[in-house]
DNA sequence: TAGTGGTCTAGACCACTTC
DNA sequence: AAGTGGTCTAGACCACTAA
């Protein structure tokens, strides 16, 4: 009754959020259009254009450039814990190639897809202290963007020892490594078995460039991850960092309280 | 070279964007005047405070009114892994009061700060299903929002089953109980003491009073942090749940890969 | 009091979508 | 072609800050 009810452009958006919020206005359903508002309230189109903005920053509202402004759909919500890297998701499996498969065949779409891209770069600062080499000398990087439904979810870029991965089908650039823990079967091949993983979180706003790989609607943050896999011995084999598109995520973790 | 050099208030933007990534405007500096900029780009007042408002919601700058814009200072980043619960924290204390302390003595402002409020209430769903109880009934919640050197860093609401926690200091509003860890040592003395933490986390764009309690800057995402705590028999006895500036804090997680 | 950011109007043009 | 969001101008007023 007090935030919110200043100006005439939050006024108007703060009736439209009570819209959406009671339902009238459902997830998918289209806004009355910034000519429509203005007339209604009898502001400028600018001032009603304000409206729109202010509710496409808070993530409530998707517009589409000469087709109007929507209801954002609400993404299903995937829980993030350490069993997603359980053994039994890559230890048993082969290790598969996606060559020639259409991308877009059912299967792919449902499950999710991903594109990958392997090569051999310098190691940058934090990659090579996590790996232990020095900053500079090369190391294989392979890219991923993770496609869920046809939208892009989240973007990770794995680090390896080129040591580690020479000669394995990981370094293959031509018919990949297929999904989900391709790079740790890998690994344990070469007996470099994963054992612990040390994750970092943070969250932030995206770049430009986060946004245009990931489809941010604007107003939408990332959570950024940094990841450090070790072996039994406490030898690490793969630092990964990636970005998520935040509303898609919850991350969960238990643990005992230490001494 | 193609994002961010269209339109005009872009323009401006990145030109600024730029002056602030190499240094040329410090931490704290002060941006030129919209009036400045406009008559600079030869634009208009609207659209050289637009590219202010881009940097704002970038979170690279902050305004003040009747001021002036200012280069963002970056907030020291806490880091928050398990190690922050440790026993050594809260087994060997004692109940401290704060009682007459004078809130802004030298010690407290370094140390951190919270304020601190409980009282009975209906437990609402989450609440509930996590602390075993029916909806409505009543449950004892201690509210606080933590301070340190003077910004507010995070909320913080615990709840507690009103039969593990009658009777002890928790639930005395008079004099308080202070810092870290307070409500352990309490459960820890009722015999319930905490062994195992569920944390789960989501980031997601601040609600117009988060930005008012934390101070956040415009375009500054929130963790919502929910956490469940155990005792060694899996009984439930904390159910917590506050919201972070998520620029001054990372997080960190250490696991074992299951199988 | 002078300078600042914040917001508004009224009208214009553009780029895009839909039909 | 009609309707849409996005951006811009030029000028106005307000609320706030600082000297």
């Amino acid at each position: 009754m007090h935030i919110d009810s200043d100006s005439p452009a939050r006024r108007i958006a703060a009736d439209l959020r009570a819209d959406i919020a009671s339902g009238q206005l459902p997830p998918g359903g289209k806004l009355p259009s910034v000519r429509d508002l203005a007339e209604r309230y009898e502001v400028s189109r600018t001032t009603a254009g304000k409206a729109l903005i202010l509710l496409k920053t808070d993530g409530l509202v998707t517009t589409r450039h000469g087709s109007g402004a929507y209801v954002r759909e609400s993404h299903p919500i995937r829980r993030l814990g350490p069993e997603r890297y359980a053994r039994h998701h890559w230890e048993q499996t082969t290790v598969r190639a996606f060559a020639t498969e259409a991308p877009e065949s059912e299967a792919a779409q449902q499950q999710g897809h991903q594109t990958q891209e392997v090569s051999l770069v310098p190691a940058d600062e934090p990659v090579a202290t996590a790996l232990g080499v020095e900053i500079g000398s090369p190391v294989y990087e392979r890219a991923r963007v993770v496609t869920r439904e046809g939208n892009p979810t989240h973007t990770m870029t794995s680090y390896y020892r080129s040591a580690d991965v020479e000669g394995t089908p990981l370094v293959d650039p031509s018919p990949g490594i297929a999904g989900q823990g391709g790079g740790f079967r890998v690994l344990a091949d070469k007996g470099l078995a994963p054992h612990e993983i040390t994750e970092d979180l943070c969250a932030r706003m995206p770049t430009a460039e986060e946004t245009l790989l990931l489809d941010l609607p604007p107003g939408e943050p990332v959570v950024e991850l940094r990841r450090v896999t070790r072996t039994a011995d406490g030898q690490v084999v793969e630092y990964a960092r990636g970005v998520h598109a935040a509303s898609r995520f919850v991350w969960s973790y238990t643990f005992a309280i230490p001494d």
